[in-house]
DNA sequence: TCTGGGGTCCTAGGACCC
DNA sequence: TCTGGGGTCCTAGGACCC
């Protein structure tokens, strides 16, 4: 990402870190009876009810066929509930073939990630943060012979201070050490040596490589790719031409290239909040209701990140699962919540006689009115007299006299 | 009885500008 | 008058990740 073009980039050593189960593993420490039991954390679920989706399924409900964004309905099928397992009642399931469910509690989770983040910036100088449970630190230039030590340690400090297992990856790039964590699940500590790169991808399932999902799977099947090592030796246009751009970077991948550093993240680029209804609608004020309080949530977030946005949008749900996103952009950035309810309500007008599962508003096109923000833009380029750029910044803020 | 909610990045066509 | 090329922005959708 930010690199000189031509400029070698220096040996380094990268570690990613992810914490096993992480919902689960929290919730293991609020409740420790739930230690060696089969947990499933559900979003969208309320304690006794069958709806939501699976956020997180600990190794033992995992054992059960229950996996990650499944139905509840259907995890309940495959690892029934342990409060219905009733010794007295002959039909009930067998309480050793039941499960712990509980729904998702994030103001908690924060808390604990807060102490993992706080190990991880103790560890190392810089620490991207991908998730509530997921980050990449990098090493510098740390001896390979010390990584394994680095590794135990830092698995140990979290341990200590968040009461969580984590499994950690180090490679001398960020996707490899990201595969790297992925390989030896749970507790696991992986250390990928430069000479050792090719041969511990080679022999790796092409759906386990990042960006694989199961569509670029089946695709990349169709065509003869098994395995990395088969992708890696792949001719690189016959990848561009069947997937864009993202074929040159999974052939990347493959080879172990990865030039990107590991820097802190930015600024998020968008903001949305959905909602879905325990049952499709086309009820028009549901609806209406339902986008008025996600658009007052959205702007609620945005406000306390001191973020503007130029671009409103919505997204609809149609059953079964038909995505429609409509968004419409101002002339300027805002922060004006009345003009997101109005333009939420608006776009979801086309919307009005169809029946809708989940609703979405988003705002995009961020920036943010920081003093340093400001002093950026005022020395930005070489044009920064253009006139054109002065009208722009003139017209900053929004016109909106089309909504009044 | 089919599935949360929060994001990112890419693509592709059209409008518009120089 | 149809003759090119380059660039940005907008919008909608899709794949993927955690």
């Amino acid at each position: 990402m930010a690199r000189l073009p031509g400029v070698e980039r220096p040996e380094r050593v990268v570690c990613h870190v992810d914490v096993d189960c992480f919902y689960a593993a929290c919730e293991r420490l609020r409740e420790p009876e739930l230690v060696g039991e089969p947990v499933v954390v559900g979003m969208g679920y309320e304690p006794g009810d069958s709806h939501g989706a699976v956020a997180t399924a600990s190794y033992e409900a995992r054992a059960f066929g229950v996996e990650s964004a499944m139905a509840i309905s259907e995890a309940l099928e495959r690892l029934p509930r342990r409060a219905d397992a009733d010794p007295s009642d002959p039909t009930a399931p067998d309480s050793d073939e039941t499960g712990y469910y509980r729904p998702v509690e994030m103001e908690f989770y924060e808390s604990v990630s807060t102490e993992v983040k706080r190990v991880l910036d103790e560890a190392a100088e810089t620490v991207r943060n991908v998730s509530i449970d997921e980050a990449y630190l990098d090493l510098g230039e740390l001896p390979w012979s010390d990584a394994e030590a680095f590794g135990r340690d830092v698995r140990a400090e979290i341990a200590a201070e968040a009461g969580v297992v984590a499994s950690v990856g180090i490679a001398p790039t960020m996707s490899t050490a990201k595969l790297a964590s992925d390989a030896d699940k749970p507790d696991g500590l992986v250390v990928v040596r430069p000479g050792e790169v090719e041969r511990f991808l080679a022999p790796m399932d092409v759906v386990d490589l990042h960006g694989v999902g199961p569509v670029t799977a089946a695709e990349l099947r169709r065509m003869g790719f098994e395995t990395a090592g088969e992708l890696a030796a792949a001719d690189e246009p016959a990848l561009v031409d069947a997937f864009g751009e993202r074929g040159r970077e999974l052939v990347a991948q493959a080879r172990g290239v990865d030039n990107r550093e590991v820097e802190p993240r930015g600024r998020p680029k968008s903001l949305s909040r959905e909602s879905a209804f325990v049952e499709p609608t086309t009820d028009r004020g549901e609806k209406r209701t339902k986008v008025r309080s996600l658009a007052a949530a959205v702007t609620e977030r945005a406000t306390a990140k001191d973020a503007l946005y130029k671009t409103i949008g919505i997204k609809v749900v149609e059953p079964p699962f038909e995505v429609n996103t409509r968004e419409r952009s101002l002339s300027g950035p805002v922060d004006d919540p009345d003009l997101v309810e109005a333009v939420a309500l608006e776009l979801l007008e086309e919307f009005d006689e169809v029946a809708v599962r989940k609703l979405g508003v988003r705002v995009s096109n961020l920036s943010f009115d920081d003093r340093q923000q400001a002093t950026i833009d005022a020395w930005d380029g070489d044009d920064a007299d253009d006139p054109r750029r002065r009208h722009r910044r003139r017209n900053g803020q929004a016109d909106l006299t089309e909504f009044e």
